[in-house]
DNA sequence: TCTTTAATTGAGCAGATGATCATATCTCCT
DNA sequence: AGGAGATATGATCATCTGCTCAATTAAAGA
């Protein structure tokens, strides 16, 4: 007495996600009401209900504005002309949410599918972090092949677990792009054993590949004792003191920076096995990130010219530019 | 005691525009409800209400659905196997509501889009009717003043009239593009008439870009006395006799053809003014369509060859699967 | 086979949303 | 200035949606 055809038995899992894919269809574009779903697929009303919301997690089905809000487009104008930024986007920011990066997640998504998108191959690095990850799940699937992603960053700690937020790995698979992971931790115990791991194959590769990359997309975090660097486990008590102690304020790809956007010449810099943190003329490097405790990183970043464009929000912008010195 | 900025008070229209655009993505992206938006933008509940509404019936944002589902997939792959299609989309339909055209807008939207984001300068022929239009409607707003939108029928009626559903110039806007109209009527009152206006200089202009254009995106439909060139007052009650009586069952860009998607040999297409229908090897023909009145149409122009790709809905597809001959 | 645990389901409800309508406000014309 | 018509606003209510919880089913283990 099944009703259900043979391929559908035998993929349950696919079978939900076309039937959430479905509902939520019908309801955002097909603008029907759950009751009405729920007739026409022969489902109870939550059953549709818990199907819409499903498909909204998975982001199977995505929000996009398409509409210049006025105040952001200044912002963004004000700061690519006061630090020369290549380009900067500014999205609109949840007041009573001042950490969430959905907002800026999604408009570093439109700017990794716009480059993406083109079949020309090529070459995109990027590092690691919460706000990276966020974006890359807001993209679009794709198929390119041709494209190489490149990590500048290792997604291991010193332990030898892996962050959950590996970037290349998800990114490679959205875009179905070849993969280029960094097989090294972020830190590791001493130069000695950074220099060993840099002297592998593999990252001359890499080094090679960063060189021929049309843009980075990388985050920014503070160092302080809420640093993800730390709460992550790839930096230890011992490290994030030191690098207080040095006058750091932000880190991007591992490699710590003072205030003025200096990288800091120091023990916990000289065991970084990420690639060098530079941004040669006519290369990109976008970073994307945003909320208060980033606003202090962010300044020092940009002053010290260690990006050439920048994704963020309104808050976060209005503070970049209020000329309060941190 | 106006609490309003100058720049804000000089276009209300604008700022509305803006307000929407802010309280939708607070409300889809940012995940709050009407009361808490109504809280931050110190409006009333409802007021929020309305943005929202109005955002969303003015495209300000826009949902959009990221998962083949696998029957709609497994549909389009049999009619590109059937009748040797470059590619073929099938978008969910809505059962209720059997004339909808929101999936296929949107699908056709997004083949628009993905065509015109690139640099390379290019031509894009299009015709006319309300699923080219919505499907513009739902285009990102681009700025490619490199590439050419060119009509391939005219948008005028013999009386002079506009239709309302005239592609290029809104395709233009959208895409920032140089726009190309055709400056003549559908149909011509008399052959003579036609060939007057096909000897102007503007239309050789049209001929010559014809050839360049990498791809036509264009609507077809029946031919019988509900067709819309009949409604729209592009053809008369005389006209549409004699194509029914010559065997006419759908058009496209004005040129009427039969089951066997021939073009006819009769006196009204010789009134046509439209560029000639034809697909030429390597250029993309990609007609976008669906509802009942389309199956017919649609079997006959897949038959003729008339096309080269095909933009339709489940429904739509399951019908021209069918093995019902028409 | 029986038990335990986990996953699914639908009823019920509280809160969120969209529509209607009466009132207030604005605009344009005389 | 006055008034007709159009437009915007907020109160009220019906409907829609999301959540919780208890019941049921399915699955895993003893």
């Amino acid at each position: 007495m099944s009703q259900s055809s043979l391929s559908a038995m035998d993929r349950p899992v696919d079978k939900r996600r076309d039937d959430a894919a479905r509902a939520a269809w019908l309801y955002f574009i097909g603008d029907r009401t759950q009751d009405e779903i729920a007739a026409q697929l022969d489902l109870s009303r939550q059953a549709v209900q818990r199907l819409v919301a499903f498909a909204v997690s998975e982001k199977l089905i995505k929000f996009r504005l398409d509409h210049p809000i006025a105040s952001c487009t200044e912002l963004a104008a004000r700061l690519v002309g006061r630090y020369g930024l290549e380009f900067c986007d500014v999205t609109p920011s949840d007041p009573e949410a001042p950490g969430s990066i959905a907002g800026i997640a999604g408009a570093t998504a439109a700017r990794l599918q716009r480059l993406l998108v083109s079949k020309a191959p090529m070459v995109v690095c990027v590092g690691t972090g919460r706000t990276l990850r966020a974006a890359v799940e807001e993209m679009d699937t794709l198929d390119r092949p041709q494209h190489k992603v490149v990590s500048l960053v290792g997604a291991m700690a010193a332990g030898g677990h892996a962050s959950p937020y590996d970037v290349v790995m998800r990114l490679g698979d959205k875009a179905g792009a070849q993969r280029y992971p960094m097989p090294a931790p972020v830190l590791t115990e001493t130069i000695e054993d950074r220099e060993g791991i840099q002297s592998q194959r593999a990252f001359a590769v890499l080094r090679e590949l960063r060189e021929q990359a049309r843009a980075s997309f990388v985050g920014i975090s503070e160092i302080d004792w809420r640093a993800p660097v730390h709460r992550d486990g790839f930096m230890t008590d011992t490290d994030i003191s030191a690098l207080i102690e040095a006058g750091a304020v932000g880190e991007i790809t591992g490699w710590s920076f003072d205030a003025a956007g200096q990288p800091l010449d120091c023990q916990v810099n000289r065991r970084i096995a990420s690639l060098p943190l530079e941004i040669p003329p006519g290369r990109l490097t976008v970073v994307a990130g945003g909320g208060p405790q980033k606003v202090a990183p962010l300044k020092a970043a940009l002053k010290g010219r260690l990006l050439s464009a920048l994704i963020t929000d309104e808050a976060t912008a209005e503070a970049l530019l209020s000329d309060a010195s941190p």
